[in-house]
DNA sequence: TCTGGGGTCCTAGGACCC
DNA sequence: TCTGGGGTCCTAGGACCC
């Protein structure tokens, strides 16, 4: 037997938006399956929105790819069947699928919606055999919430993420450190985590082309031409990787954001601004019912021929006001706008800090505590009533919704770190 | 009929200080 | 009549993930 002393599962669900799409209309009487035919889950075109957001294993084959836009894949399908996205649906789903694996451990890490690494090591004399347990959960799944889940196992986080990859739907494949050589080393190097577009290229030209390559490759050259983003493919390649499955709730945030594609492009300051409130009033909302207030705010800026650029500033004294938040960004904004036409606009805070000692600046007029009342008002009856039951009356007729961004309920922590 | 939105981390240059 | 160098902070942009 070998040293099983390390055990960490990553399950990722089976094209998560489609299947779950896919799963509600069956449940609520629809004879066909999504999953069965070539299908899409997609934003709205009308509002330029038109991406493919999940795509249907039978879509797959007609090489429509996620991200592309829609007109792209109708063209490359004509018959291509296109769902609109319901974010609270898939919560619900990510919730129920949490709820299952947390009755086999504790140490879980909501790597996304739709992804969760489970750790069970030193756990033998529960589960004394891996494989019985991952079709257990597999199976259990299937049977209670009708959609599958790719099970990866291994010895740690990336090698057991690189595993789940591997032939789907509804399969368990394991990936351990002896296995690296011949299941891992002849894959593209692009199916390699950390490996995207732009790094791609830079290793063809260093001639190479699949993870073996990668693995067996000079680090110090590597190094000296990717930096420390090389070190880290490196590693990777090598199936090194040392970090710990996190419990998500001790993740703390490091930002909030939120931004919005417009359904037209903004050619004027006092349009670009009544963006900005809808998206400040998002953003801070989510900021005090985090408990945070921010040092850092910035705004971004796509322009309609999708140039970007941002614009930031660090405040004298820490903030969680609506009014502050929007203030700031219609300065940033005036002071970068060069006056082409807007596509995009985003505004991000960063560097939080509790905003359980808030102190009142004493440049501020003392205005604060009127403004934190009634900010907590609005929060409140929004909470209760829904975020329409209050707007400013410079949205009515505007063709902006009152508040840009967000996708309904909090989204457990997404990120490209491990 | 064009190209979403939520995140995290890294790098590089300039300002400023000692 | 000189023009080093280390450290930190701030800012803009870019890379990656789902």
């Amino acid at each position: 037997m070998k040293n099983f002393n390390k055990l960490i599962f990553h399950v990722d669900v089976n094209s998560a938006y489609l299947s779950w799409e896919a799963t509600y209309r069956k449940q609520h009487g629809e004879k066909a399956d999504l999953r069965e035919i070539p299908s899409v889950v997609g934003g709205d075109e009308e509002s330029r929105h038109g991406i493919v957001l999940a795509k249907s294993i039978p879509a797959k084959k007609y090489k429509i790819a996620t991200g592309e836009p829609l007109f792209l894949a109708r063209q490359k399908c004509p018959e291509l069947v296109v769902a609109p996205p319901r974010y609270d649906l898939y919560m619900q789903c990510s919730n129920a699928l949490n709820e299952i694996l947390q009755q086999y451990t504790p140490k879980i890490q909501r790597f996304s919606v739709d992804e969760s690494f489970l750790d069970f090591s030193n756990m033998q004399h529960l589960y004394p055999d891996y494989m019985k347990l991952a079709e257990e959960i597999k199976d259990r799944i299937k049977k209670e919430l009708g959609f599958t889940v790719n099970i990866g196992i291994s010895s740690n986080k990336l090698l057991a993420k690189v595993a789940s990859d591997f032939e789907k739907p509804d399969n368990i494949h394991t990936l351990f450190p002896w296995e690296i050589k011949d299941k891992m080393w002849p894959l593209p190097v692009e199916d390699l985590f950390m490996v995207g577009r732009a790094t791609l290229p830079k290793l063809n030209k260093l001639n190479i082309f699949t993870i073996g390559d990668l693995a067996n490759y000079d680090l110090e050259i590597l190094k000296s031409s990717l930096k420390s983003h090389g070190v880290l493919i490196w590693n990777y390649a090598n199936g090194i990787d040392n970090s710990e499955v996190r419990k998500s709730n001790n993740i703390e945030m490091k930002g909030i954001g939120n931004s919005t594609t417009i359904p037209f492009d903004v050619e004027d300051k006092e349009t670009a601004h009544l963006v900005l409130l809808s998206l400040a009033e998002m953003v801070s909302t989510r900021l005090r019912s985090s408990q945070n207030c921010c040092s850092v705010i910035s705004i971004s800026i796509r322009s309609s021929n999708f140039v970007s650029l941002s614009h930031q500033r660090k405040l004298y004294c820490p903030t969680d006001s609506t009014k502050k938040i929007v203030e700031v960004s219609n300065k940033l904004f005036d002071e970068k706008w060069n006056g082409e036409p807007v596509r995009h606009m985003g505004i991000h805070v960063t560097q939080l800090c509790t905003n359980e000692f808030y102190q009142c600046s004493l440049l501020d007029n003392g205005n604060n505590e009127k403004e934190r009342a009634l900010d907590k008002t609005l929060d409140n009856i929004r909470s209760k009533y829904g975020s329409g039951a209050v707007i400013r009356s410079s949205f009515l007729q505007s063709g902006i919704r009152s508040m840009s961004g967000g996708v309904g309920e909090e989204y457990p922590m997404m990120s490209s770190l491990l």
